[in-house]
DNA sequence: TGTCTGGCGTAC
DNA sequence: GACGTACGCCAGACAT
């Protein structure tokens, strides 16, 4: 039987739009939509093989749906022009490889494919349908299956939707999906269905009455709810299951004959690829003999590092062979062993008990040398039949002194973790090389760093999910309850990625020095000296935070007492919606503003201006500040307490905040109160332990010295290399008073505008934060950019660079992307200019700090000191000083915060000693 | 009972 | 709509 393999390209398109990196070849045209269709025909041609086969496109404008129902995909966004101008070079890309290329006028692809693979069936011939949507699922029969490409590089049986696949994945057989589809609705076309019904009701409904309208014909009969939102729809299903259905009766001009492959146009994919720059898929062409025929793409041979470095990037061909070995005896161990001491890179990976970095315990551990290549060691397995498993401490042993030597070099994936799980049997890694999270970091701190999500985006492969083998929420298993079988696959294919996305990754970081730097010099460092800093850990006084929880909560109950006789009856305070109802409704009073999703907001602000006139939100005000500090500070910091260590340990989050910052979490360390005197009584419960001192040393003004640094204003220069009170100098500037004149006031407001500069605020913003006049705001703006014009040139040009490459970067050359800056979307391109202009002013300080965490750290390291880093809070570090190193720290420190780099001015770094945070500020 | 979202508030 | 970057609490809605 011959085969038909159809491809939606459409469906695969935006897909690649959004999952590729931004890619621009050296004329900064897009090329990342591009690449990702053609490396999934790539791939598909390779796994289906077959004797004719298309690639269908949707064609611009109306169709025949847009006609019965205008809002047809009403919310979809117009085209980003990003995509816009890759479509025309794939086409063109497409016909040149001799696929036959189909695009319809009036219809959809899902149409063309449908029409297709029916008249097919009645030649005989067999149809793949590859697409990533699910309503063409709809076709299935013994003749026609629907691959989901994205997923199938391996696991063929998991997205293969032939009968039993769709049966499978929706519960119900493919001649029931339109039914099914008309119920549930597709929000991605606009297409609603009944209301409140998701897969689940819609499956059982269909079971029940056996098709849509039979559940029409009896939908009298079902009860609550979804039974009305049933009968309301009822008009509308017809429709619904018009536009859902895929039209099969179109008429097709393709024969058959038509859709048999051609050769590759070499010359022409020579030239378009040469255009694309990619480099990689032109050397596989010049190895194609001229007019060949053969398939365009066999077996890649994978390319060497030095190849890839040299590459535009995003081309790395992944190896999809699994050979992956589950170590269950010493004789299995022994030749893995010799391979890790001779591994030029070892990739790894543990398996473990728990999420927290400090309590997890080794369930097994998988290991890598060889892209395709893999080994899971099972150890602590203990689901009742088990298979026998080597012995825990005897095999990490044998592992110890591979792990622990510096000569091997490792790769991971987010080894902070893995250092900690290791430091928990007595490991101590060393010969940290590479960690792919933070290459990713690097690359496009704005995109995530799953390591699925990775590896769709850059290896096209998705790797088996954590859920899948041990489930989530309530119910995840422990790793150790999880079958050897299916965790060695899983975690020998994380080994066997991590390698392969180092290898994908890695060139890319590097064709930058300056990404480079950032990698090599901060980032990899910085997590080192992260790793020590959560192990480390805090010490807390439970006590304290107790008793003042105590306090606080009998605080709160008479305030309660108060509110309820103010609003004439009991409402949870801690309820917006509730306290909304009281004030703008029974108390009559009027909304002052608006939350996002239309509700009169009672925020801080409103509460603070309805003060002046009603007794209530006084009350409010000051449950919201209490009840804050008990449930997320006092109450939760002590449970925070690790039984082991009797400390608290954060983790710093290395790849999460787009600027570079870190962000602390379980718990934030980050967030402790500090701005007013009953919130600063939390960081008294933050203490050195007997005969310790807690140190405190921030950089003073450090986001305006980097902004004086960066624009060069003569101004701003100026008043920090004479050390001035900045603010004051400002005030001088914009009230034209001489500095020993400027009032509080008037300083006062200067400190506004300086930092909402910073996070290029507007003069709606200014006059909303110091309650002027916009007019009067617009008007202080004004005259600070005439007295530092420096700065407002510096906000243009910042503003101007990001529009014009999609990124600016800090001093250190970090890269801060900002997609949205030429979105269609007004808020959303303000919104992205705003973050550019915020964005090298935060990261250049998250840079500065970082390489000042890692001075500290070796400082502290050569010099054999007891003095331990405990804390970062962004300008801040907090350390743990002996009494007998007090003197000598707290004069160094300073010294080697101000001295991580020379910028135009100087870097100014404050000390202070106390027996806890509060006291050491 | 669990999961997700909105509203709010803490830090720098 | 209007000030950038985070984390996390509680209530409420909804699904299981």
């Amino acid at each position: 039987m011959k085969t038909l393999l159809l491809v939606d390209g459409s469906s695969y398109l935006y897909r690649a739009f959004h999952a590729m990196p931004d890619l621009r070849n050296s004329a900064n045209e897009p090329v990342g939509a591009i690449q990702g269709v053609l490396n999934m025909l790539r791939r598909l041609h390779k796994d289906y093989p077959s004797d004719y086969s298309a690639c269908v496109f949707d064609a611009k404008g109306k169709t025949f749906r847009d006609d019965l129902y205008p809002e047809y995909k009403a919310n979809r966004a117009s085209m980003p022009d990003d995509l816009r101008v890759q479509i025309e070079p794939l086409y063109e890309t497409i016909r040149a490889m001799g696929w036959p290329l189909i695009i319809e006028e009036g219809v959809e692809a899902d149409d063309v494919i449908g029409a297709l693979a029916k008249q097919a069936e009645k030649e005989g011939i067999r149809t793949i349908i590859s697409t990533g949507d699910k309503d063409i699922t709809q076709l299935v029969n013994e003749n026609i299956t629907v691959v989901n490409t994205m997923r199938d590089a391996f696991r063929k049986t998991d997205d293969v939707l032939d009968i039993a696949g769709v049966e499978n994945k929706f519960g119900i057989p493919p001649s029931k999906i339109i039914d099914y589809l008309t119920l549930v609705g597709d929000s991605v076309d606009n297409v609603p269905g009944v209301e409140k019904v998701g897969p689940k009701t819609a499956v059982k409904w269909l079971t029940e009455y056996g098709s849509l309208d039979n559940i029409i014909a009896n939908a009298d009969n079902i009860k609550g709810v979804v039974g009305e939102n049933l009968r309301k729809a009822l008009p509308w299903l017809p429709t619904a299951r018009e536009l859902i259905t895929i039209r099969c009766d179109i008429g097709i001009r393709e024969h058959f004959d038509e859709l048999i492959p051609k050769a590759p146009d070499k010359p022409a994919l020579l030239a378009l690829f040469d255009h694309f720059e990619f480099r990689g898929w032109k050397r596989d062409l010049d190895k194609l003999p001229d007019g060949a025929t053969a398939p365009l793409i066999e077996n890649s041979v994978l390319p060497t590092v030095e190849e890839l470095s040299g590459q535009a990037g995003g081309d790395y061909s992944p190896d999809t062979r699994r050979l992956y070995q589950t170590i269950l005896s010493d004789s299995e161990l022994e030749p893995w062993l010799t391979k890790l001491e001779q591994a030029a890179l070892l990739c790894f990976d543990t398996e473990t008990t728990s999420l927290d970095p400090m309590q997890a315990k080794i369930v097994g551990v998988s290991f890598s040398v060889t892209p395709g290549e893999a080994a899971y060691i099972p150890l602590t397995h203990d689901y009742f039949d088990a298979p026998p498993q080597l012995a825990l401490t005897a095999t990490l042993a044998k592992l110890k002194p591979i792990l622990e030597n510096p000569d091997i070099k490792k790769v991971g994936q987010n080894l902070k973790y893995d250092m900690h799980v290791l430091a928990n049997h007595g490991i101590t890694l060393q010969g940290i090389a590479h960690d792919t999270l933070l290459q990713s970091y690097v690359f496009e701190s704005h995109k995530g760093h799953g390591m699925d999500e990775l590896s769709e985006r850059h290896l096209g492969i998705a790797p088996i999910s954590y859920e899948s083998v041990a489930g989530k929420g309530a119910k995840q298993v422990s790793f150790s309850q999880v079958t050897v079988e299916v965790a060695a696959e899983y975690a020998a294919e994380d080994a066997d990625i991590t390698l392969q996305l180092h290898q994908a990754l890695y060139p890319q970081v590097t064709v930058s020095d300056k990404l480079r730097f950032i990698y090599e010099q901060v980032e990899m460092p910085s997590m080192q000296v992260l790793q020590r800093m959560e192990r480390n850990g805090v010490l807390i006084d439970s006590h304290m935070l107790n008793r003042q929880s105590n306090e606080i909560g009998l605080r709160l109950m008479e305030i309660e007492k108060q509110a309820y006789e103010l609003a004439g009856q009991p409402f949870n305070l801690g309820s917006p919606k509730q306290l909304q109802e009281i004030l703008f409704g029974k108390l009559g009073i009027k909304p002052l503003k608006k939350t996002p999703s239309g509700a009169p907001s009672t925020d801080e602000d409103v509460l603070h201006e309805l003060a002046l006139d009603y007794p209530l939100p006084k009350v409010i005000l000051e449950h919201r500040s209490l009840a804050k500090l008990k449930s997320t500070y006092t109450d939760k910091l002590p449970k925070m307490i690790n039984a082991q260590t009797g400390r608290v340990h954060t983790n710093y989050n290395q790849a999460v905040a787009i600027t570079g910052r870190l962000a602390s979490s379980d718990p934030n360390l980050q967030n402790i109160p500090v701005r007013t005197a009953e919130g600063r009584r939390i960081r008294e419960a933050f203490i050195a332990p007997p005969g310790s001192q807690i140190i405190s040393a921030d950089y003073s003004q450090i986001e305006l010295r980097i902004m004086a640094h960066l624009s060069q204003d003569a101004g701003m220069l100026t008043a920090f290399a004479n050390n001035e009170d900045i603010h004051r100098a400002t005030a001088a500037e914009i009230f034209g008073v001489d500095k020993a004149a400027v009032d509080n006031e008037q300083r006062r407001y200067a400190k506004v505008i300086n930092f909402g500069l910073i996070y290029g605020m507007s003069a709606f913003g200014l006059a909303q934060n110091l309650n002027i006049e916009r007019g009067a705001a617009a008007n202080y703006i004004e005259r600070y950019f005439a007295r530092y014009p420096g700065v407002k040139a510096y906000m243009e040009n910042t503003r101007a660079l990001a529009k014009q490459q999609g990124y600016v970067e800090t001093y250190f050359g970090r890269r801060l992307w900002v997609p949205e800056i030429n979105s269609a979307n007004v808020q959303r391109r303000n919104g992205a200019e705003r973050a550019a202009i915020n964005a090298p002013m935060q990261g250049t300080a998250a840079d500065l700090i970082k390489l000042a965490m890692i001075a500290v750290d070796q400082w502290l390291t050569e010099q054999k000191l007891q003095t331990k880093l405990i804390m970062q809070v962004h300008d801040e570090l907090v350390l743990e000083v002996p009494e007998h190193e007090l003197a000598l720290v707290k004069q160094t420190l300073p010294v080697l915060m101000q001295e991580v780099a020379t910028l135009s001015v100087p870097l100014l770094a404050e000390v202070g000693v106390g027996n806890n945070w509060e006291s050491a500020h």
